[in-house]
DNA sequence: TCCATATTTCGACGATACAAGAAACCACCG
DNA sequence: CGGTGGTTTCTTGTATCGTCGAAATATGGA
């Protein structure tokens, strides 16, 4: 990945709203969640969230799908391993005890199966 | 971690230059480098390094020490780790066979022990 | 066709962030 | 004590971002 689009992907990222939005279809996993349906569990008002996913999908983070009257977004999970990558990339000066941490907390955040949050 | 540090450490390093600079320390390794050294790699003035130092530090990316006139900067990458644990919280509804990969990103960047790149 | 639901676009206001010059500050050395 | 290299703080002008009300668009059903 290159500078740009990393940036990109992160400022859309640094945004409370946006972050919580991301969070939650990354949490719902490859099904995705209505855009209303998103709206309502974070309690946000419908044009202010379709702008927080407009800037998501934007950032390529994020894709949508017409399922009727709906709109189901989802997560782009290879969009997110790329930007981890590319934070990541050559990390350490060839350190591996220094970032075996980082390696760990990632595969320990889903290999668990902890329960989904529906309320968030 | 929880919502607001979050997007504070995202926001932080959802700037070009204080991206390159962060991704500069976490290359560096434990030892770190001297503000001006960075400074120098990047070809950014003092004045606008120091303002990127001090976000990021702010933010908790990264730390500081002084070492005679120069002040040395580090990558903390507790912090980093805590940041991606967090967007990859409770991910993929429980199918671990999505979020794998992620994991996998994580390990490879950094124990394939790939050379440091000083120009960067 | 007409209506209700779901979502997006538009317009405008207020708030915040960025870059750079200038000056101040700190630590070492003669 | 004065000078120099290294770093931070201050100030200012400019640009960009975020939110919300209101209106527009798209889909499905009577």
């Amino acid at each position: 990945m290159e500078m740009k689009p990393a940036v990109a992907s992160l400022a859309a990222l640094a945004h409370e709203g946006r972050l919580a939005a991301f969070r939650l279809l990354v949490q719902a996993g490859p099904m995705g969640l209505a855009a209303g349906e998103v709206a309502r569990r974070l309690d946000v008002l419908p044009n202010t969230l379709s702008a927080s996913l407009s800037v998501l999908s934007h950032a390529g983070l994020i894709a949508s799908r017409r399922a009727g009257r709906s709109v189901i977004y989802t997560a782009d999970y290879d969009a997110m391993r790329e930007l981890l990558a590319f934070l990541m990339e050559d990390c350490c000066a060839g350190k591996p005890e220094i970032c075996a941490p980082l390696a760990a907390a990632a595969s320990g955040a889903c290999s668990t199966g902890r329960e989904m949050n529906p309320a968030q």
